[in-house]
DNA sequence: ATGATAATGAACAATATGTTCGGTAAATGT
DNA sequence: ACATTTACCGAACATATTGTTCATTATCAT
């Protein structure tokens, strides 16, 4: 990719991160990213033609992060041995999501939250799938997933609001804790 | 109050739930809500500052609904005996959401959903309160309340986004099962 | 060096915002 | 029934945002 395309993605993306700091994503405007990230009107138009495609950009660039060693992971197939059962992968994504705090505390205010919950969940749904066949309980499977994913960004959303005081060992336990799936450790096979 | 004010005020709320069929909150403007309701710019404006604040207004009112059981027997102190249990409460307000489904479904459409999540949880919260001594988990309190008001927010939202198909009984059981609650009653004392 | 690509900035029409104000119609209460 | 209060109207207003276009300039890749 040409730096400059480069360069002013990154502006974008930083005027962005920044502004979510201060006010709610539904009250910022272009004009303001435009701005704060000093660039020609016309070129954020080139780049995004939407704040929401570019609210989705970022989020995706955060979870590509977040989730890799799931999507390594997954490809290579190599863990079922050790270590990895649910709650240390849950503590995994915890703590890539620390690695880019400042822009979660943005993002998660309030209505660019919902868009951000939206496709966290998406990721998550798709991990817990993996699970569902060992969890026993008397409810419809895409109600438990939709809990599981649910529940759980609801968790990272709580963690954050704490300014993410408690380590996310500590934050993964107590999913586990209330969650129905105590007993699942992911170790199978 | 002024008939002619209850009037303008029914269109507004008639006019922005329409349009939150269709759209979604952040994409709908005032003049939209305006034309929609066929009434005159400044006379919106006498009613509400922002659009935040009429979508705020509109889930006061909604609850006030949904809630109106929970606080009469609050008051009255009668609900420690029969079939008061926490399950049957939650069924109780899922009930009422159905009453008001037409709304519900626009209000939760993406961003404006957030908000109204927010208020919703806020409620719950102090509902599961109520139960909190019963609770036997090893997590922190406030870590409780957020999960408990957040997963069954997101249970309500799974049951909309499903057509409300279940009754509520079979969906404030779903909640129960894959809750870490499942042994409360709530009828005890 | 040069052709390709990206950024610029100004200008554009179209729309949205939030406010003001005199006039009109309807409600209230006595 | 009447006078008074109150709400609505609608037009006009300055201001701000949006999304697009285009000619110009700067930067890149090779």
């Amino acid at each position: 990719m040409d730096r400059r395309q480069q360069k002013t993605r990154d502006a974008i993306f930083r005027a962005f991160s920044s502004l979510l700091e201060t006010k709610r994503y539904g009250n910022i405007t272009v004009q303001e990213i435009i701005d704060e990230a000093n660039i020609g009107r016309s070129t954020f138009y080139a780049h995004f033609d939407t704040k929401d495609e570019l609210l989705k950009a970022m989020c995706t660039n955060l979870f590509s992060h977040v989730f890799s060693d799931e999507l390594i992971s997954e490809k290579t197939h190599d863990f079922s041995g050790t270590n990895n059962g649910l709650e240390a992968r849950l503590s995994h994504i915890l703590h890539h999501l620390k690695d880019s705090e400042k822009d979660m505390v943005g993002i998660l205010s309030c209505e660019s939250g919902e868009l951000f919950m939206k496709y966290f969940k998406e990721y998550l749904s798709e991990m817990f799938s993996r699970y569902l066949s060992e969890i026993k309980v008397n409810a419809p499977a895409d109600f438990i997933l939709y809990h599981l994913s649910g529940s759980f960004a609801e968790t990272v959303k709580w963690w954050i609001d704490h300014k993410m005081k408690c380590t996310p060992e500590e934050t993964a336990r107590y999913y586990m804790e209330v969650s129905c799936i105590a007993g699942i450790t992911g170790t199978d096979e």
